[in-house]
DNA sequence: GCTATGGATAGCCTAGCATCCCAATGCTA
């Protein structure tokens, strides 16, 4: 798919145009990538199907960018944007993610000492040749060398996974404070996004001071931003920033919303706003200096007309429309989950043994737990052949009528996590995998294949009637490793048509399949199973990032598999 | 440069903060 180039030509198109101060064209191509970004068809397929005509019909595309569309589907290249590039030949991806910088000045580092990269960035901040430049000073040079700093160590981002317990740790203890009357983690957080820039806590309190004392003095507090009555904001020891906002009861619920996010929701809904000739900010919807709703999200969202909206949702992606028109969906809740699926044991590559896993489950109140064993073609994980998964199977028979003369309800199902080798075959014989209570089996080998080639693969695997489950298909390692190439499409109809469940798997660096892929799922039918992929008992509790991402797909109960009655989610198993 | 309204033109999300320079700009959320 082309989208995805043309929508960062696009995003570079605006910040170029930013540069030379042009007023308003930036704004419209931003808005046209980010519907690129989010577009389900292809635009190459778009052009070819209806032309330049329907390449229009795309929102915020009109005729000049339609023409620059057909022009990269033609040429690859758009030459708007090439005579741009060797104007100002800036590495903007790298230079525009240093926080403080900007289209604006980095034209003037350009222009004035030629800086196009990040190094040349660094060296000129090193060598003091920054600060003397008109509309900088001594400040803003310090200030680029550490943000460039955050930016080599962590490309700026952090996984969910590494921020939220710490976030909420810091917030349930703050909530202990008597000064604090109610605190909420706002921001991308709450959105519970894949990845994280920082975390935004909400309070209420009367007395802020003792409450900001506490917060920058906090053993996980390295380094202290500021420190105001109002707002304080510091850097933690894993490296991300917190920022803690007091805010008066009142107007606690825009601020909330306004501080959730994310930028695309909080703008639509501000047009809105408008529309009724109100106006929408952190503190308060207003029709002129009258408040109409502040004290509570729903009182705010009401006032508009709409539903109130689960943060999950809130990205600008048709979820206020819904709203609108009272067709939200019910998500997938955090409290759903019956079973996972997709456990290691120490039979392999796991930490615990069968009888701890089944203790441990049972304490998150799960009606049943699946071993998913790594089979014999990972050495590396020491995979099981088909003698040792039949020895294991016994053990857990042994185990489950241990449980039943206990007068437990729980079960221990039988299964493992399968290699899909290149051709499409599996690496142990069907009649163990038929011994099995489910099968799921995943990529782990020759990762770099042609995208029909990977397709073909996984699709073939699909068609093995003992394979349930298809493992985090896109192979993805959050900052490590991007998906292998798969059409994912080609993917899912396919799922769809052999009746094969797609993995969610919450391990927080996989996350895969992600939000819009899971929504892509979703709507074409195919069901859907959250997995954590544990490889220690305390990993069981990745759940929570899985169903996260779920509910950001618009995921609902009846799609996610391991969310129905132990019997009833066997019977979808092949 | 796009959209909506009406057939050529108006309007595009908002507020606060840091920095640099002492009123304005750029950046961020």
């Amino acid at each position: 798919m082309k989208n995805q180039e043309i929508a960062r030509i696009f995003n570079e198109l605006a910040e170029y145009l930013e540069m030379e101060g042009v007023a308003f064209k930036p704004y419209a191509y931003q808005k046209a990538a980010l519907t690129l970004e989010n577009l389900k068809d292809d635009v190459a397929a778009i052009y070819q199907q209806g032309g330049l005509k329907a390449l229009k019909k795309i929102p915020g595309v009109g005729e000049s960018m339609a023409l620059k569309i057909e022009e990269y589907l033609k040429t690859g290249k758009i030459q708007y944007y090439e005579e741009f590039k060797q104007r100002l030949p800036i590495e903007l991806n790298e230079i525009m993610a240093v926080e403080g910088l900007g289209p604006k000045k980095a034209k003037i580092l350009y222009e004035h000492l030629g800086i196009r990269t990040l190094a040349d960035l660094e060296a000129a901040a090193q060598a003091h040749q920054i600060a003397p430049l008109f509309g900088f000073g001594a400040k803003t040079e310090a200030n680029i060398l550490e943000a460039i700093e955050f930016v080599k160590r962590s490309k700026g981002r952090f996984l969910l996974g590494e921020i939220l317990p710490l976030a909420e740790a810091v917030r349930d203890r703050l909530s202990r404070l008597p000064e604090v009357e109610q605190i909420n983690i706002a921001g991308s957080v709450r959105r519970m996004k894949e990845t994280i820039g920082d975390v935004d806590l909400l309070a209420i309190s009367r007395a802020p001071d003792p409450v900001m004392d506490f917060f920058v003095s906090l053993p996980e507090v390295v380094r202290v931003w500021g420190q105001g009555h109002t707002k304080s904001s510091v850097r933690t020891k894993p490296g991300f920033d917190m920022d803690l906002r007091v805010i008066p009861a009142p107007s606690y619920g825009a601020a909330l919303q306004y501080f959730t996010g994310s930028k695309e929701h909080n703008i639509a809904l501000r047009k809105i706003a408008i529309d009724l000739g109100y106006k929408l900010s952190e503190y308060g919807l207003f029709k002129g200096s009258e408040i109409i709703a502040a004290v509570s999200e729903e009182a705010v969202y009401q006032a508009l007309g709409l539903q109130w909206i689960p943060p999950e949702l809130r990205e600008d992606r048709g979820e206020i429309e819904a709203a609108a028109a009272g067709k939200l969906p019910k998500l997938i809740d955090y409290t759903d989950i019956r079973g996972d699926l997709h456990v290691h044991s120490n039979w392999n590559g796991g930490a615990h043994s069968i009888a701890d896993i089944a203790a441990a489950a049972r304490q998150l109140g799960y009606d049943y737990v699946g071993i998913a064993d790594h089979t014999k073609f990972l050495r590396i994980e020491r995979g099981l052949d088909e003698a040792t998964l039949e020895k294991r199977n016994q053990e857990i028979d042994r185990l489950n009528q241990q449980l039943k003369d206990s007068g437990h309800d729980f079960t221990i199902l039988k299964g493992c996590e399968a290699n899909i080798m290149a051709d499409g075959s599996i690496d142990i014989t069907d009649e163990s995998l038929a011994q099995q209570d489910f099968v799921i089996a995943g990529v782990h080998s020759q990762f770099k294949m042609t995208p029909e080639q990977m397709t073909e693969r996984v699709i073939t695997a699909m068609h093995n009637p003992h394979v349930d489950i298809i493992a985090h298909p896109t192979g993805r390692i959050l900052k490590k490793r991007t998906e292998y190439e798969i059409n994912l499409d080609q993917l899912i109809q396919a799922a769809q048509a052999t009746g094969t469940v797609l993995e969610i798997n919450a391990y927080p660096e996989r996350l895969d399949l992600d939000d819009l892929n899971i929504l892509k799922a979703k709507q074409a039918g195919v069901k859907l199973i959250i997995n954590t992929d544990a490889h220690h008992i305390d990993q069981l509790r990745y759940m929570k990032y899985g169903i996260g991402q779920a509910r950001r797909g618009w995921a609902e109960k009846p799609d996610i598999i391991n969310a129905w009655p132990v019997a009833e989610m066997l019977k979808m198993l092949k």
